[in-house]
RNA sequence: GCGCCCGUAGCUCAGUUGGAUAGAGCGUCGGACUUCGAAUCCGUAGGUCGCAGGUUCGAGUCCUGCCGGGCGCGCCA
């Protein structure tokens, strides 16, 4: 890891810094750190001297010149050099570098304070799961073990929304279309894919609406049903969700995606959170009660359109001031959100503002929880309105919360926050983030290769969209069983002598790591064509060359096992008293050094991760250290390597990336296969 | 109409603290399996970073305007 040593010489660079120049702590510029494009200029660089240049009134090189000369000394430092174009360059001592990473003993960076909730997947319990689905718990699980690995506790939350018109419309489909009673809907999810049944009988309830307009009511029935309970329609309802949860928590497991605790937006109407939430927003005057105009009757928040949550720092200029003071002389109505209807009804900005109040423990009310299944590693919790267990652990209450949706809704994520700044948290507000990234399309190919007639609209555009109204879409269980299925021939033809079982944990090994780098690699802002032979592949950039390259390095420690016994300890043992010529750069080549330094960033990836939110990031970097390690395995033999230093380095800087590489995977929800 | 996002090589995309010569995969063309596994490696060709201004010692990155594309903006959820 390499933020200990960032840090370790940011400060001690500020402290030469302020003594040189005599500046105070305000006016010494922040240190950016960064790589040098070789090694042969140093090992990290900044250039500091530029930001210098203007206030000394010098030339950077001169400055550069300066700090080299008052650096001093810092451990781990073997050298300060000044650069010609003004870079001030530091060379690190690499025997102890890698003895000790090799050995786990550097300090790590204190975790701030305080718990954060995740909240991802959230899939409407109507249908099965789908690709589109898929990037949404890719990314929030990602973001879960970036957290945990910075040492963030955190909770994990699938909301699931059982009272909606999706589940609604399947349990009209059962019920007027179909004809079936609670006892038969039981039998046909015990005898199919129930997942895959919902997902059809979706589609032609939505089309049995289209032939008739009429047919709306039953399902604003059906609401109504749902919401009040005690009704057969009600019970179908709770049936079904709760099938289909289970069925996505299956789909969820084989990604290698799990929660701490499924939240049921049944059980926020049943327990009142939103009356509990209303008073608050009411006492705070975030909400009022429109008397005129259209929206007579309602309840409503004003929108703040283009004023961010920051306008102390941003200041007005003259020209906006006017422009502002104009729109408040004409009042070109003001922007309202209805929160409660006319008839009294609370809208889903509603109920998603009591929840995230209860998220941030600023609601004053809690759940009642039971045990939803068993897992190996514990029970995994859902919410209940009554008769929950007592010893329970404690969830809701965080410092932080991340909710992973789509950038569809971003308007409403947006409307949280000013729910939190008008009732007087603003620093909840800050502390909440919406996770978006774009939707999932299909490529023409894929569309067509699902049976699906494009339309006129469609025929324009170079993506489909995905919809599950109509029984569009790549199902995820699907996606899956194709790529295990190819991962598996793959791995037969490439080790006969492997089991039937060893075979096929090795192909969903490889089968998850392709798919799960794939949704990973694209910067959320960017929207996937979803393309199925891209995702299916398995070479150049993707999960499984990671994998590949992780296996070699394996692969190399078992040989020299076999051959003459050396394990991995005894090589990292007597490391102080080999000769480290090949460390240094001896042979005119600083790859091995490379190869131990770029292993080294990961928690410096991590962070910029969590910064950014930006994962493309974690996978580019894995991608690129894995593409690192290959190059150099073609060209450095270790196992019939001569030189006794030589191969011993290697090995060591072997045994490090190798070790960092598995970090990185597992981050990414990948693990490693003993062989493919 | 307003708001948000995207525009980088033939294609798909990285480049998110503004820094040293703009990168990768796929595809092209040509090489490397008697040596730790070729799901690999090496080489080759390919770029007005949408356009125009501006800020800066320095801009793919920040600001403004424009062009092209996507999404969002309901007493739906």
């Amino acid at each position: 890891m390499i933020l200990p040593v960032h840090d370790r010489l940011r400060g001690h660079l500020t402290g030469v810094l302020r003594e040189l120049y005599a500046l105070d702590e305000t006016s010494v510029p922040s240190i950016a750190l960064e790589y040098p494009p070789n090694r042969t200029l140093g090992d990290l660089g900044t250039p500091v001297a530029f930001e210098l240049a203007r206030r000394l009134r010098k030339a950077p090189r001169a400055i550069a010149q300066e700090i080299a000369g008052a650096f001093g000394t810092l451990e781990g430092i073997t050298q300060v050099g000044a650069a010609p174009n003004g870079y001030l360059n530091f060379f690190l001592e690499r025997r102890p570098f890698l003895i000790d990473r090799i050995a786990g003993r550097y300090p790590t960076a204190p975790a701030p304070a305080g718990k954060a909730i995740v909240e991802h997947t959230a899939i409407n319990p109507n249908k099965a799961a789908h690709v589109g689905h898929l990037r949404n718990s890719a990314l929030g699980d990602t973001l879960v073990r970036v957290l945990r690995f910075r040492g963030i506790p955190v909770e994990v939350q699938n909301y699931i929304d059982d009272t909606g018109v999706q589940v609604a419309d399947v349990i009209v489909g059962f019920r007027v279309i179909e004809q079936k009673t609670l006892e038969q809907i039981q039998e046909i999810a015990d005898s199919t894919r129930f997942d895959y049944y919902c997902w059809d009988l979706y589609s032609r309830v939505t089309q049995w609406y289209d032939g008739d307009k009429d047919r709306l009511k039953h399902r604003a029935d059906t609401l109504h049903e749902i919401e009040h309970g005690g009704t057969e329609a009600a019970a179908i309802g709770a049936f079904v969700a709760d099938r289909i949860v289970r069925t996505h928590l299956r789909t969820m497991a084989r990604m290698n995606v799990d929660y701490d605790l499924l939240t049921w937006e049944g059980d926020i109407l049943r327990l009142k959170f939103w009356a509990q939430a209303f008073d608050v927003l009411k006492a705070s005057g975030a909400v009022y009660l429109q008397t005129e105009g259209r929206l007579a009757g309602c309840w409503v928040m004003p929108i703040q359109e283009d004023e961010e949550a920051t306008p102390k720092t941003q200041l007005p200029t003259p020209k906006e001031k006017t422009e502002k003071s104009e729109e408040a002389e004409e009042p070109e109505e003001e922007r309202e959100k209805v929160i409660v209807r006319s008839n009294g009804v609370v809208t889903y900005v509603g109920k998603d503002i009591a929840y995230q109040f209860w998220k941030l423990g600023l609601l004053g009310r809690d759940f009642c929880y039971r045990v939803f299944t068993t897992r190996p590693h514990g029970p995994l919790w859902a919410t209940c309105a009554s008769d929950g267990e007592n010893d329970h652990p404690d969830f809701g209450g965080a410092a932080y919360v991340y909710n992973v949706i789509d950038v569809r809704q971003s308007y409403l994520q947006k409307l949280l926050k000013q729910a939190l700044v008008a009732a007087a948290h603003p620093e909840a507000a800050d502390r909440s983030h919406h996770f978006s990234y774009e939707m999932v399309t299909l490529s023409h190919a894929t569309a067509r290769e699902l049976g699906y007639t494009p339309s006129e609209d469609d025929a324009k555009r170079p993506f489909v969209e995905v919809s599950g109204r109509k029984g569009l879409g790549v199902k995820a269980d699907d996606l899956l069983d194709t790529v295990i299925r190819k991962a598996g021939s793959e791995v037969a033809s490439r080790n006969p002598e492997l089991s039937g079982e060893e075979r096929d944990r090795i192909a969903q090994m490889i089968g998850i790591a392709a798919v799960r780098y794939f949704l990973i690699k694209f910067s959320r802002g960017k929207m996937i064509v979803f393309d199925l032979d891209e995702a299916l592949s398995f070479e150049g950039e993707s999960g499984p060359y990671i994998q590949y390259a992780v296996v070699r390095a394996n692969n190399i420690f078992q040989k020299l096992k076999q051959r003459d016994g050396t394990d991995e300890a005894t090589l990292r043992a007597a490391l102080n008293d080999v000769p480290a010529g090949e460390l240094a750069g001896d042979n005119g080549s600083h790859e091995l050094w490379e190869l131990v330094l770029e292993a080294s960033r990961l928690d410096e990836v991590v962070d910029q991760v969590i910064r950014s939110l930006e994962f493309s990031v974690l996978a580019k970097y894995a991608f690129s250290l894995a593409q690192a390690f290959n190059a150099f395995y073609h060209r450095s033999p270790i196992l019939n390597e001569e030189r006794d230093d030589v191969r011993r380095w290697r090995a060591a800087a072997v045994i490090y990336l190798r070790d960092q590489l598995t970090r990185a995977l597992d981050l990414m929800g990948v693990s490693v296969p003993p062989r493919m």
